[in-house]
Parts: structure tokens; C-alpha cells; sequence
DNA sequence: TAAAAATGTTAGTTATCACTAACTCTCATT
DNA sequence: AATGAGAGTTAGTGATAACTAACATTTTTA
């Protein structure tokens, strides 16, 4: 069986990631988790402390530079099918934090740091890994940064709509959506 | 000068941009616009009544199929750019509406709407344009729905960060990174 | 300039929410 | 059987927010 701080860390981060921090309130986390309001303020103190450790548990940080390092193979799509994994990996693993960092970029502006830091670090090894098949002739020479930015948007265009806006969107399942961007990445950057 | 209740709603959209609806008092409101409580609550009876009629007189409505109508002239590169740029005309139109959109999805799922039906819509065209050119032979032959998918994807994904994380994100300027993407898609698209 | 319309001021109602305090109940361990 | 930890119950406090009512003041307009 469930831990009861457990219980309510999970209970808080499943209201929260529709609603928000602050339009969440104790009760609510209370009934959801089926324990009292008590209960949630002696493991917490505060409404703020449920939040931090939650974010604390559910935060993950990816390991980028190991794949990079172990998994690349310097084809460029078997690398940009590995790579987009690894980001709709990490990210769907911080979706309910990141979900969260939206709803209170205002008053929690340190909370997108876990997405923008992740983002970046992906951004700066693609650049790399794009210099470098580049140097291997393996692709054509365009502004690396350029097109590391476009693969990156149009990855975190799919997982922010899919995570905002469900099914109701642009609905195409991940897996081809990741083969036709691949496809289409390839077509315009293979040598 | 400006009408009172043009101020309110200025002000309200303003603040609900950053922080949603619920968040945001209707004192932050009255001083914002910089007029008393009871003014606000004389003009829109409720607090609801002043985020309605903000959402109607700000919401605006893309004539897409007269752009593609008149302005379309077959050529990828340019046609990409003036739906591309025509995408992000009207997303930056309904900037405010979108973000608060966001913010309230779980409460006023309503509002979505606005945002996704412009998606469809534009959707749907893109998808009929990429047919005809590929009728016309100057398109590869590929899935045309799931290229306009990835076009449009790529597009709200550049539009979505930029307004949600300003420019702590990816930060190219939208004049180069639209030119980028577009060079990407016609080196993979074009015939 | 006088009436009318718009806005300000102040006080108060009701509801909700975070949080506290004091007390009770349950149950596993010894 | 006694103890103590974890959880529930109930009542309450202080703050804030939406909204109302009554009256005063300013601004617009005829």
C-alpha cells in the first residue's frame, strides 16, 4: 500500500497540472488523496511545502551526454530518432512540472528553469553532433544552430500541444509523427 | 482618450495574459485601468462579465481562405512564407486570448476553441494546397496531411515558447527563424 | 448654469482559503 | 494491557475576494 505523504504529493501534482498551484486549494488535495486536510498539513506545514515536494520527487533531469556519448551512431536518422526519444522521454517524465511551470511562470519564474536548462543543454549537443556530422560530410552546411532550433521547436511544438490541448489539436500519434519529422529532417539535411 | 470601460478591458487582458483569469482580482483590475472597483463592477456587472466581453472584443477571427484565395502564387517558397506568416499574424492577434486559454483550459474549456478551430482551418488548407502542388508535379509525393501537420506543428511551437518562456528559450528572431524553417521544408519538399 | 450621467468613497456581507489548536480514535508494537 | 504514532474531527482565526448598497463628488451635456 501507498504511502500517505506519497498519497498526497501524487494527489496534489494530478490536480495541479490542470489547474495550477494557487487554484488548487487543501481540500481538494485532501479528498483526492482520501486522507484529511490535517493529515496534509502535519507532512507539509505548508500548501507551499506539498508543492516543493512534489516538484523535488517528480523533477527529473535526463542524462543527454550519455546518450550522446554511448548511442550515437552517425547516421542521421537513427540519431535524430534517438534523440527525439530522449527529449519526448525526459519531458513527458517532467509533464506535469512542466505543466505547472506554465500556470505559474509569474509568480514561480524559477520553476522553468528545469524545463529551459534541459531544453538548452539538448539545443547545445544537437548543434555539436550537427557540426560534427557536418565535418564528416555527412550533411549538408547549413547554420547548425539553425537547424538545431527548428528540430527542437518543432519537437516541443508536439509535446506542449499534445499536453495542452489533448487530442483536440493537430492529433497525430507520436510514433509517426516522429518518423514523418525525421523523414522530412533527412530529406533537407542529407547528403 | 481612451473610454473607461476600453481601459477595464485593456487592463484586465493585461493582467489575465500573465497570471489567468481566476488569479487576477478585479482590485489589481481598477488599479491597473486606474479607476475605482465599483466602476468596473458598474460596467461588467461581474468579474466574469469583464473577461467575457474582453474575450469578444480582442478574439479575432483570420480570413484564411481569402488569403489562399487571392494571394496564393504556387510557388513553395513564397506560399509557405505568406501562410506562414499569416499563422502568425493571427496567433499573435489572439496572443492574450491564447495564453489565458491556457490557464483556464480546465475551467472554461470553451475557450479553446478559438484558438483550435483557426488550427483546423488552417490545417485543412495547407493540406489542400500541398495536394494541388502536388498535382502540379512541384511537390514530392508524400503524405500531404501529415507535412502540414509538421509545418503547422513547427510554426505553434515557435509561436507557443516565445510567448510562454519569452525569450529565455530558444530565442531566434521570428524573421530568421521563419526563413530557416521554410528553406527547410522546400530543400525537403520541393520538386 | 442646471440637470444628468459617470465615477469615487466607504462600509459591509458572504464565501473561501490557508492554517492552528485541542481533542479523539485506531492500531501496531512491546 | 499500556504506550505512542499516525490519522480523523471539529471549531475557530485572519486574510482576501466578489459583490452590494448608500451616498458624495466630478464630469459631461443640454
Amino acid at each position: 500500500m501507498q504511502k500517505t505523504s506519497d498519497k498526497i504529493l501524487h494527489a496534489a501534482l494530478t490536480l495541479m497540472q490542470d489547474k495550477g498551484f494557487q487554484a488548487v486549494s487543501i481540500k481538494e488535495i485532501a479528498q483526492q488523496a482520501d486522507v484529511s486536510e490535517m493529515t496534509v498539513f502535519r507532512h507539509f506545514k505548508t500548501k507551499m511545502g506539498v508543492f516543493e515536494s512534489a516538484v523535488e520527487k517528480f523533477s527529473y533531469i535526463p542524462y543527454f551526454e550519455e546518450i550522446f556519448s554511448n548511442q550515437i551512431v552517425w547516421d542521421l536518422e537513427k540519431d535524430l530518432t534517438l534523440i527525439a526519444k530522449s527529449y519526448f522521454d525526459s519531458m513527458n517524465k517532467n509533464r506535469a512540472i512542466f505543466l505547472i511551470a506554465i500556470q505559474e511562470r509569474s509568480d514561480f519564474p524559477e520553476l522553468n528553469h528545469v524545463i529551459v536548462k534541459n531544453t538548452m543543454q539538448l539545443k547545445n549537443l544537437i548543434i555539436a553532433y550537427f557540426t560534427s556530422m557536418q565535418e564528416k560530410n555527412q550533411m549538408k552546411e547549413t547554420n547548425a544552430e539553425a537547424q538545431a532550433i527548428i528540430f527542437l521547436t518543432t519537437l516541443y511544438g508536439y509535446f506542449s500541444s499534445t499536453s495542452l490541448w489533448k487530442d483536440h489539436f493537430l492529433h497525430e500519434w507520436e510514433e509517426s509523427f516522429l518518423t514523418n519529422t525525421i523523414q522530412l529532417f533527412c530529406e533537407a539535411l542529407k547528403k
